[in-house]
DNA sequence: AGCGGCCCTGTAACCGCTTACATGGTGCCG
DNA sequence: CGGCACCATGTAAGCGGTTACAGGGCCGCT
């Protein structure tokens, strides 16, 4: 027999469609399911109903023409599978799927083909209502002219002009680990820094409060003991090795990264340094991998970093529910096996 | 003085603007940005200068509504922070970019409050032309529901019915794994597994591989010295204490993952057992720190999983330039210093 | 009863782009 | 030289929502 009912697979419904079922008009369609005011109870449970009903769902690009908001946030980033980076990513998608926006990562950098920031700009025109800058720098123009777009901006890991930050203090970062290395009789303590050419401001406060707590014990710090890394396991092996080269070697390094740390452990090992009795070791981050190597380090909660950058917007754009704490975010020293009283005086 | 020509802020041009400024009509401007055929090429010239004049860009929602193509690809994922998600959503990113497509990020699973595949493609609805799942579990319903609304769907590390997939031979990583060990000698080899619960079928092929080639030396596989596992480090490290602590232990280890390897070492310090000299250990990945802690490993390339898989669909929606390779992704065996001839014969 | 105001709802104009179709011009062929 | 193709371009109708504005009903007040 012919199939004159035959169901042509079912298309996605419509507005239209709802408001046909509901009998109601489009507008009040959508201003029902949007729970605006102006809407008679019983109207919106009849909206409400049709809608289930027909499994209807606004289509987002008609509303993002419409209203010019594209619910939606870039995340802009160096390394995607960085460890701190994704950790971020992470905490920022948990908020904005909870807020009904959608992450779209960005890479940038060297990782990416060396896209640069501006580009990446580009690509992100009138896609989304915010962004989140998650270490990476970004001059004062480019920021302006994203503000110019009335974007949301935030930036993760450091300060940014004019735009909010959420992060740690990274002064006390580098206070806590140079204490705690002080307080177990370390006096020359070697420091694997950032890189030194550019002025990345994250390790330099780190030296810094390395530097200050040097000497509130009356210390004085050697830049001699000082060796430059670009936060790579590589970079820990190379210093640690140059580092105990050193006519008068440190009974203590201070990386500013566990992933530096993690090459120092590595570097020692090679170079048959024996951690701690040699030398002590301590990082920053409390990597996943810290509590293997058993490293001791200065925690920080990453996936949190991300989670208030995502609620900063969310709430920015109006969407907000949780009261953001804009204070630095928490950090703690967390003593493992790799650092130690010197053995030598 | 007054400021009759102030300069009100520029707005975003639209493609009338470019329309007017070219001399053309909005139609051409838009076959010719698009460098679709049937425009004269002075004319294309034309409308390029001005839509760089104006730095004239289109409007994605705009495009998205008229067209019905998002021109962005949705990423789901478990751990958005895992080694292997982050690495394949790196790769992801890094092609879609390259071939102007958005990468969203959605997770799924424990680590985003429970949110499941289902509501996960619910968000989804309409808003990407194509999803890849890695290492997700979707069943053929959900899977037949995607497809109906014509997306392109990819599952990356696993098999999924019905779409294609990007991944290793898992069977073969077993095979290696198995295989290194053996020719060192070893004749009971533990096994820690994925979970007992769950038909995983990554951590049954691989113990799959594990067990033919133990057959193929002419070795029974001991079951009692599998152990089961969830890919933390904290079950390797679990595991190592109640393999070592069987009557007749093993003298290696076969870890699923390296993490889970890593915890072994972790384990076996603490259980006082050392490593390769009282039990040898392959891992599967290369993880980033497996050459830190000098681990042998399988090693596969996860972010060109994530590279593959972004061809695979951006090429499905028709803007592929490069052919994609289908067959499984290579693996090779890296020796590092964890496995070693049995000192016990 | 008359009137103002407040709610609720509908009509229709947009948002900015794509594309089916119509149109006019040119070159080529018979 | 007429006619036919074909190419370049323009016109306008969508795509599926949002929202300014208008209108109608009802209540309360004078």
């Amino acid at each position: 027999m012919s199939d004159p009912a035959a169901q042509p697979r079912r298309e996605r419904a419509t507005i239209e469609d709802v408001a046909r079922s509901a009998g109601v008009s489009v507008a009040t369609v959508s201003r029902a399911l949007r729970n605006l005011p102006n809407v008679a109870d019983s109207t919106r449970a009849r909206v409400e109903a049709a809608a289930l009903e027909l499994d209807y769902r606004a289509d987002p690009a008609a509303s993002r023409l419409a209203t010019g908001r594209s619910r939606s946030v870039a995340v802009v980033v160096q390394l995607l599978n960085g460890w701190y980076s994704s950790h971020v990513v992470a905490g920022v998608e948990a908020v904005c799927a909870e807020a009904g926006y959608d992450t779209i990562v960005v890479g940038v950098g060297p990782g990416s083909r060396d896209r640069d920031v501006f580009s990446a700009a580009d690509a992100i025109h009138r896609r989304v209502d915010a962004i989140i800058f998650v270490d990476v720098r970004v001059s004062s123009e480019e920021l302006a002219a994203l503000a110019e777009q009335s974007l949301a901006l935030v930036s993760v890991g450091h300060e940014l002009p004019q735009i909010p930050s959420v992060g740690i203090d990274d002064i006390e970062v580098g206070r806590i680990a140079a204490r705690h290395l002080i307080e177990l009789g370390h006096r020359r303590i070697g420091l694997i820094n950032g890189p030194d050419e550019l002025p990345f401001v994250v390790p330099h406060q780190r030296q810094h409060g390395f530097e200050a707590a040097m000497r509130d014990a009356g210390l004085v710090p050697d830049p001699t003991l000082y060796t430059p890394g670009n936060f790579t396991v590589q970079d820990g092996a190379d210093a640690v090795i140059e580092l105990m080269a050193h006519d008068d070697p440190p009974t203590a390094i201070f990386a500013l990264a566990d992933e530096m740390a993690f090459g120092v452990i590595l570097g020692a090992e090679q170079a048959g340094v024996t951690i701690p009795d040699d030398v002590s070791l301590i990082g920053v981050d409390d990597h996943d991998f810290a509590p293997v190597v058993g490293l001791t380090t200065v925690h920080q909660d990453v996936a949190e970093h991300g989670a208030r950058a995502a609620r900063l917007v969310v709430g920015q754009l109006g969407h907000g529910d949780e009261p953001v704490d804009l204070d630095p975010a928490p950090i703690r020293l967390v003593e493992r096996r790799t650092t130690a009283p010197p053995r030598r005086a």
